[in-house]
DNA sequence: CGTCGCATTGATATCGCTCAAATCCGGTGG
DNA sequence: CCACCGGATTTGAGCGATATCAATGCGACG
């Protein structure tokens, strides 16, 4: 790619500058006020906080395509430290600019508000389909959040075991209730390719 | 309450219509043209799938002071049900006066989007907390996440059953581990004041 | 009082996690 | 071409945490 920038909103893209972090690097810290918005252009980075004993608990995994820190924009200062999970490259937006450039320009605001909504709804989405009791149920509710085309079939990106992390499963469990849910003909299952059977239950 | 539109933004209560649902009453259908966007006043709207089989999904439940169906607005036409799951009372805002008004005003548009942006991190601190292994672990995020004052006490809004629900805990479980890590110092309670304990695990 | 819902504790069953091992597959280097 | 390696995929076995079923106390409310 000859430039990161290209990703983004043009209008955004003036006031944004690349940077790159090493595995483990942080973008910023607790407490540290908010700079800064941010956008993942490859990599991963871990939105974390720090426990009085220790404990890292992890708030978001941003992963590529995806903004972090808007919120932070509101309120001041982080709230949570930005790690990055393996080597990233970031696009940086200082806050004042980016929310001038919301204020100046209207179409810029509708815009992100519409990326604002459709976070939002995919984020209530896995946030419901995480409080699911069986495995076959997030099977189910993922399918139905994310299947498009011809029988809301799935291409799945990555591998099983990257899929059984986003559903909160062991990748074990996971094979299990696929190859569990194919017998029964309620999945059916082409390479990359999964779809909702039409067998009843 | 005199008027319930007082619980939303005045620049958006003058076009907002009260709206009450009873028990298993729909606001909208998948596949009708978005002309509204939701808030809830009182009770509770699931916004789910049906399944060619007829099984519900649930994709979201949204409960007093939550909006819902922002995102149709600009996707043309909704893409699930809402139902409500018990008597409900809502402020319905037509969808086109809804987008005049961000447009028309910026400092309505910037407080949406920080609402939203409010709205995201809760959502996705919610959907990481779900996915945590054990009940334990969900307790201390969710204090976490949730801590505020002297401490990082919580004080909780309704009962111990109604915050198991919102852990995806059956409340025999949640009772269970309060009461264990109280035992063990890694909590304190006075009534329906939550906050980590001082003494490490 | 009677009823209802919350809080609490006990007993039991089940589901999913963990550990383990075999197979498959693509890539890499000789 | 072949040997080797690492990671994904599968399957098996056993254990433990959590859901579920059950029973009781308690306070609010009519």
């Amino acid at each position: 790619m000859s430039d990161a920038r290209a990703a983004i909103d043009p209008r955004l893209a003036a006031a944004a500058r690349p940077r790159r972090l090493a595995r483990r690097e942080y973008a910023f810290r607790q407490g540290e006020s908010a700079r800064a918005v941010f956008f993942v252009v490859e990599g991963e980075v871990q939105l974390c906080r720090v426990g009085r004993r220790g404990e890292r608990i992890i708030l978001h995994r941003a992963r590529p395509g995806e903004w972090f820190a808007e919120a932070a924009l509101w309120s001041g200062c982080y709230h949570c430290d930005a790690v990055a999970a393996r080597a990233a490259q970031l696009l940086e937006i200082p806050a004042a600019k980016f929310r001038d450039a919301l204020r100046r320009d209207a179409a810029l605001a509708e815009r992100w508000i519409e990326l604002l909504s459709r976070q939002l709804q995919g984020a209530r989405a896995r946030a419901e389909r995480a409080a699911l009791s069986g495995a076959e149920e997030r099977v189910r509710h993922y399918l139905a959040t994310h299947g498009a085309g011809p029988g809301g079939a799935v291409e799945l990106r990555g591998s099983l075991k990257d899929l059984a992390a986003e559903l909160g499963l062991a990748h074990e469990t996971l094979y299990r209730t696929l190859a569990r849910m194919q017998k029964s003909g309620s999945v059916e299952r082409e390479g990359k390719r999964l779809s909702p059977g039409r067998r009843v239950r």
